[in-house]
RNA sequence: GCCCAGGUGGCGGAAUUGGUAGACGCGCUGGACUUAAAAUCCAGUGACCAUUAUGGUCGUGCGGGUUCAAGUCCCGCCCUGGGUACCA
């Protein structure tokens, strides 16, 4: 029989389907393992050949992982949420939900031809309100919980409401938010329960509150932080700026020293856990008083480096600090009322690409420097943020370059304070920048003198906590998650509004359903989308949270309900929980690395502190798999005319170059018909042939409809089988690594798997295999094979793997071998790669089970040790010739016989070595 | 600017711990089989020099260094990709 890889690919995926040979339970008499990819946001376009890598490279550990012995969790799902389908519904009124079915149905399909070893029966989409009622869930226990800083974990709301009876908040260490006021237990007993509300809503880990946004009015909604690329929505592009507005956000800055330290824990890659870091954004400094001079105000600020202190010589502030308007004197209010609202119309972007232009206003006001007693004009910037620290800073124009050049612009002075070993102070009026001040000896500074920097920064802390100026502080970059989209297609919040305040909806009514509405688009009020809902309102008639929760939402704790996805009463119960524990094996993108790798990790954490999981992290290793670039072809057209010239022949006219669909070209030679054919335009195009062929231009960009470079693996897999694409994918190069999709290479795998299948069947290609005892060489092939795959699985080296099957079957059909003690365990080890052809052959082989349920073949070093090793000779380090010895030859045997060698006598041209260095099973390196 | 990857033939890439640079595949060239094509098989294929067969020189982005030995380690630089930023 041929290799007819359509009818054995349809076969054998209908087997799977029908019986279920992917089908996960607990099986406690197994080791488990939890093979996860990140699931697709199923967009409209379909799949194309870069999304599969990473779910192929999944799907071949899982299949090992399976034939070793391990019972395999390997899911797969949908994030279903999201705004593709939304804008979609804005412009032709199509529900999200009709639009998110079909996508989810046609990624199906094309998942299921790639014969991927999912468990279909765990199948999820976030859209699902049996599914969003867990996330709906956990979102209620984030309102219901607060964080103790002393116990560094969440607990109930109802022990802070114990404490605030006992004590007053005076005693408390907790996450909150700033503006608070201090109550003792008296006081509290006499707040009315609206006031406790209130006050209880600045400790809950979800909470609601005024913050400062970016907001998108094309979206109509506010987008997270990495939601925001340069000032530009990350989907669609579209411009951002800052808004003040109340939004529900989630205190994932409680959980910043967590999050940061467990890092350490993790198998993922060190830059990965550097992005993490740098988004945590851990700085250790001390937060300090200045008292405004002949005003009762004072700024907190927060500095890195308090022991700078002595080269303050002016303080700003953010324009948007509430500080503004309380500091700023009467002669200057128009003043700084004109840079605010200056500031407020530069958008982020400006703000950004203008960062060498300085700008500000001063206030009028003073501060006192605590350490100095000296006055220092406090002005208005907008290189101070309001979203970090206290958004209020010291400047220290000696050591710190945008300080540096504020002060020049502004003519204020220049203290120099750090010296660095070695130098000496020089005149600050000569300076061109600051200067470096992170080592060095301390001038013009008071009682820390002299002192090295580390040291001074320990007593200047010491000091103003003594005198109640200020305290160390650890400050991190990390905000808070805002959490509310005022869009339609995501996840209701379960909250209701009494009298202003918001409150959860009994756990036993969720999930509260996805209500309908007339029309996708904010309410002419400006409301969102939900505001159009009939009666969007509980049984008491309060009114519904009119936000939906953001894309991350739903997939912040997925990997949890693969676990025991039909729950009806928990998101996962204990006893799966138990078993599956976490994720031993994530693959996805770098582009979650900041967004949904740390809200998943802060859900994660907050479901270990309340009980709900037993593993305080998720994923336990992780890879990420590089990008697949696009090839794009060119032709090139003369310009003004209709006529094509190829390649080599381009320069010889003035053309501009066209991008082609690379559908219609084959190794670089375009189908001159099919191009006619392939839009009007070109239907009487001329082309200028060299060697009677059309050849095309390339270059390797991203892969996008736009550049005509998209390949969709439907069409390779129609032409070549689901296992040449498999094993093509991971040929292509590291896993890790981004590399171009170039579909000329793919022959040379779908002639490996025509080759292997031959290994099995006689000239007549009729099956054919002997019961013969194999002979050694053969077996050396065989167990050779075995030890390279599997240490290639091991570190995920698959294309090294690919390669070692295709010299495998090389060597046995040098040796003829078609012997079923080589060739049947073969199977098992291509197995993961190629899930059909090996299937079938297995059959063939009299196997009745899917050889899913076979075991992996031991390896047996016996069969590969050799006697002999061929060493190469070299010298002074190059190579020179080869030489033969035994395997457990003496160094000063060896030595001999080398440079007995006629070839040795040779190159050492009668001279005798100076050295020689014989290393076993390497090498031999003869120094003249 | 800072942080993280990466740079090896015409192309994708291999070399796992410092030990034969270019495995494997594509492409290309020539050949076998065939009426022919497809398929398959065989040989060659880093550059340059030499050619009588054996050969020789150079070569892993650039410049230096360590070492008997460097694609691999160290120092300095260039380029490409990604992340991040008025972060105090």
């Amino acid at each position: 029989m041929e290799y007819n890889f359509r009818d054995i690919e349809t076969k054998w995926q209908s087997y799977w389907d029908k019986n279920k040979t992917y089908k996960t339970g607990i099986e406690t008499s197994k080791p488990k393992y939890y093979v996860l990819d990140m699931f697709p946001y199923p967009s409209g376009a379909g799949l194309h050949v870069g999304h599969p890598l990473g779910y192929i490279a999944s799907d071949i550990y899982s299949r090992y992982k399976r034939l070793k012995g391990f019972n395999v969790l390997h899911p797969m799902g949908y994030d279903a949420f999201g705004l593709p389908a939304e804008q979609y519904a804005i412009q032709t009124g199509q529900h999200p939900a009709i639009t998110t079915e079909n996508n989810i149905k046609r990624y199906k399909e094309q998942l299921t031809k790639i014969g991927f070893s999912f468990d279909w029966d765990r199948e999820l989409r976030t859209s699902d309100p049996e599914y969003y009622k867990w996330t709906q869930w956990v979102f209620v226990e984030l309102f219901e919980h607060w964080y103790n800083n002393k116990s560094q974990k969440a607990e109930p709301i109802i022990n802070l409401v114990n404490i605030f009876e006992k004590d007053g908040n005076t005693k408390l260490n907790a996450a909150c938010n700033t503006v608070l006021v201090v109550f003792s237990s008296e006081d509290w007993k006499s707040f009315s329960d609206h006031r406790k509300q209130e006050i209880l809503l600045d400790y809950r880990l979800a909470y609601l509150a005024d913050t400062l946004v970016n907001w998108c009015p094309e979206l109509g909604t506010v987008l997270a932080n990495d939601e925001v690329k340069e000032g530009f929505s990350v989907r669609g592009g579209f411009p951002v700026v800052q808004k003040e507005m109340k939004q529900w956000s989630l205190r994932i800055s409680a959980y910043a020293e967590r999050l940061l330290n467990d890092l350490e824990k993790l198998e993922w890659t060190d830059s990965l856990k550097e992005i993490q870091r740098n988004w945590i954004g851990r700085s250790e400094g001390a937060e300090m008083i200045f008292k405004i001079k002949d005003m009762d105000a004072e700024m907190e600020i927060f500095t890195t480096r308090p022991d700078t202190s002595w080269g303050v010589t002016f303080m700003v502030l953010a324009p948007e600090s509430d500080l503004v308007n309380k500091v700023t004197t009467q002669e200057y209010k128009d003043d700084v009322q004109k840079y605010i609202d200056l500031t407020k119309k530069r958008s982020e972007r400006e703000r950004m690409t203008d960062a060498k232009n300085v700008s500000g206003q001063f206030t009028g006001a003073y501060a006192i420097n605590p350490l100095t007693n000296n006055e220092m004009p406090v002005y208005i910037s907008d290189y101070v943020l309001m979203g970090y620290g206290t958004g209020a800073i010291m400047a220290v124009p000696g050591h710190d370059s945008r300080d540096f050049k504020f002060a020049r612009h502004f003519n204020l002075p220049v203290i120099q304070v750090v010296v660095k070993k070695g130098e000496e102070p020089t005149d600050t009026a000569t300076w061109e920048d600051s200067c470096d001040s992170k080592e060095g000896k301390m001038i013009n500074s008071g009682f820390i003198n002299n002192l090295d920097v580390n040291e001074a920064i320990e007593k200047t802390i010491q000091f103003i906590e003594e005198k109640g100026i200020g305290k160390g502080r650890i400050n991190f970059r990390l905000r808070d998650a805002i959490f509310s989209r005022q869009r339609y297609w995501g996840e209701p919040f379960p909250i209701y509004f009494k009298d202003g305040l918001p409150y959860p909806v009994a756990k036993e009514n969720l999930p509260l359903e996805l209500p309908e509405v007339d029309a996708y688009l904010p309410t002419e009020k400006g409301e969102p989308p939900l505001g159009r809902a009939k009666s969007w309102k509980n049984e008491d008639g309060y009114p519904y949270e009119l936000s939906t929760m953001p894309g991350f939402a739903g997939s912040s704790a997925y990997y949890l309900r693969y676990m025991d996805p039909n729950n009806k009463n928990a998101l996962v119960s204990e006893e799966a929980n138990e078993y599956w524990q976490d994720v031993d094996l994530y693959i996805g993108g770098t582009e979650h690395a900041t967004g949904h790798l740390v809200y998943s990790r802060f859900w994660n954490k907050f479901l270990f502190d309340i009980g709900w999981v037993s593993k305080d992290e998720p994923f336990k290793k992780l890879i990420n798999q590089g990008m697949i670039q696009g090839r794009s072809n060119f032709v090139y057209r003369v310009k003004g005319t209709n006529r094509f010239v190829s390649l080599n022949l381009r320069k010889e006219y003035d053309i501009t170059p066209i991008h082609v669909d690379v559908n219609i070209v084959s190794n670089d030679i375009l189908d001159t018909e099919a191009f006619k054919n392939w839009n009007p335009e070109y239907k009487n195009a001329d082309f200028v042939l060299e060697d009677g062929k059309y050849i095309c231009g390339y270059a390797v960009e991203k892969m996008s409809k736009s550049l005509y470079n998209v390949v969709n693996p439907d069409v390779i897999i129609e032409q070549y089988g689901a296992d040449t694409l498999r094993m093509y994918e991971m040929f292509l190069g590291p896993l890790e690594m981004s590399k171009p999709w170039d579909t000329n290479g793919i022959d040379g795998v779908h002639k490996f798997l025509r080759k292997f299948w031959r290994l099995f069947h006689d000239e007549n290609n009729n099956f054919a295999l002997s019961d013969d005892n194999p002979a050694d060489n053969e077996l050396k092939v065989l167990h050779k094979t075995i030890k390279k795959i599997q240490d290639d699985i091991e570190r995920f080296s698959f294309n090294t793997s690919v390669s070692a099957f295709m010299i495998c079957a090389n060597e046995l059909t040098e040796l003829k071998c078609k012997k079923r003690g080589v060739l049947e365990p073969l199977l098992v080890l291509l197995s993961p790669f190629a899930p059909h052809i090996t299937e079938e052959l297995w059959q063939f082989c009299g196997n009745s089970e899917s050889i899913s349920y076979a075991v992996f073949p031991e390896y047996n070093e016996k069969y590969v040790k050799e006697s002999t090793y061929e060493y190469p000779v070299s010298f002074n380090g190059k190579m020179r010739f080869k030489i033969e010895l035994p395997i457990d030859i003496n160094p000063k045997e060896a030595e001999e016989k080398v440079l007995k060698h006629e070839m040795a006598q040779k190159w050492l041209e009668g001279k005798s070595p100076r050295k020689v260095i014989f290393v076993p099973k390497k090498i031999v390196n003869i120094v003249i």
